[in-house]
DNA sequence: CGATACACCTGTGTGC
DNA sequence: TGCACACAGGTGTATC
């Protein structure tokens, strides 16, 4: 579920919380998510402080003050919510409420993770479970066989047409496989490859090396600029997603494509109608008439 | 190596 | 109402 925007309005939402205040206590009340956490993984977190609080991909990475790098991925359904401790000020209109006297049954459905800090609570809640949370040294970050392997960020001035046409170079995927796999590009999901596809007026079923270098120009653009429009709406909230604060994001009421099969394609003057296709078992939402 | 299929897991909406 | 089935913001792993 999360992508980019997604990740990146939770992690401002709960970088108050965890950046600079020492963590009192964390639990974790089940061994895994997707992974088995690591060893001790609660009493490794207990009394650390979170020095920053940063994102990589659709990745949050909290560097601790001893030398490891808290590694948390949303998946399709994690939830990162900050409850405000009574009188703290922080955090907002989300249901949780920390109990005068805090016990595990107090927890709702599929409340895996419970930080502790000062000032407030943060929760981490996943139905599906497939998010992850790990440690890792610091200084081997880029040794990470999960966090190595990623292409260049969308916003970073790492990512450009020299960059994407080189990742794309003979490519006989489609382009909406190709902006899917995170070594091209890092940070799209369904949702914003759709829409950077849609004003772009590529079609997604179209062989990714064989588009030209000024329309791959166009697309870098949009990619950017889809990402940064919905960073400013708080991301898109379609099932599961809230802000760490508990509150909707608002992308989903600007989506050209996405989710609107049968409906008028948004581009003024332009007679298509949305449509949606399989691509590796994955919707894709286009507009046949103006996406060649 | 590249491309695709399948797997993980729970919840929700749809049609019969 | 109940039930089967499709589908969901991701991505590692197996398979060709």
């Amino acid at each position: 579920m999360p992508e980019l925007p997604e990740v990146e309005t939770v992690r401002r939402g709960i970088a108050p919380i965890l950046e600079g205040n020492r963590i009192e206590r964390a639990r974790a009340f089940r061994a895994d998510l997707r992974w088995p956490f690591p060893e001790r993984f609660a009493e490794r977190l207990t009394g650390r402080t979170v020095l920053s609080l940063r994102r990589r991909s659709k990745y949050i990475l909290g560097e601790m003050d001893d030398g490891h790098t808290w590694r948390m991925h949303l998946g399709m359904s994690g939830r990162s919510f900050v409850v405000a401790a009574r009188g703290s000020g922080l955090g907002g209109s989300f249901v949780h409420e920390i109990p005068a006297s805090p016990r595990v049954d107090a927890f709702g459905p599929h409340d895996h993770v419970v930080v502790d800090t000062g000032a407030a609570r943060l929760i981490y809640n996943d139905a599906r479970r497939f998010g992850a949370m790990d440690l890792w040294p610091t200084a081997d970050l880029e040794g990470h066989p999960l966090l190595g392997k990623l292409g260049p960020e969308p916003l970073g001035n790492l990512f450009n047409v020299d960059a994407l046409s080189a990742a794309l170079n003979g490519k006989t995927a489609s382009i909406k496989a190709a902006l899917l796999d995170q070594r091209v590009v890092s940070g799209l999901g369904n949702i914003y490859v759709c829409e950077a596809l849609w004003r772009a007026k590529i079609h997604p079923a179209r062989a990714a090396g064989s588009i030209s270098r000024k329309r791959l120009d166009a697309l870098v653009r949009h990619i950017r600029d889809v990402l940064a429009e919905a960073i400013e709406a708080g991301g898109s909230s379609l099932r599961d997603y809230r802000q760490a604060d508990g509150e909707l994001g608002y992308f989903q009421h600007r989506f050209s494509v996405y989710d609107r099969e049968d409906e008028p394609c948004t581009l003024m003057s332009c007679p298509g109608v949305v449509r949606r296709l399989v691509q590796s078992g994955r919707s894709t939402f286009y507009c046949p008439k103006c996406q060649k």
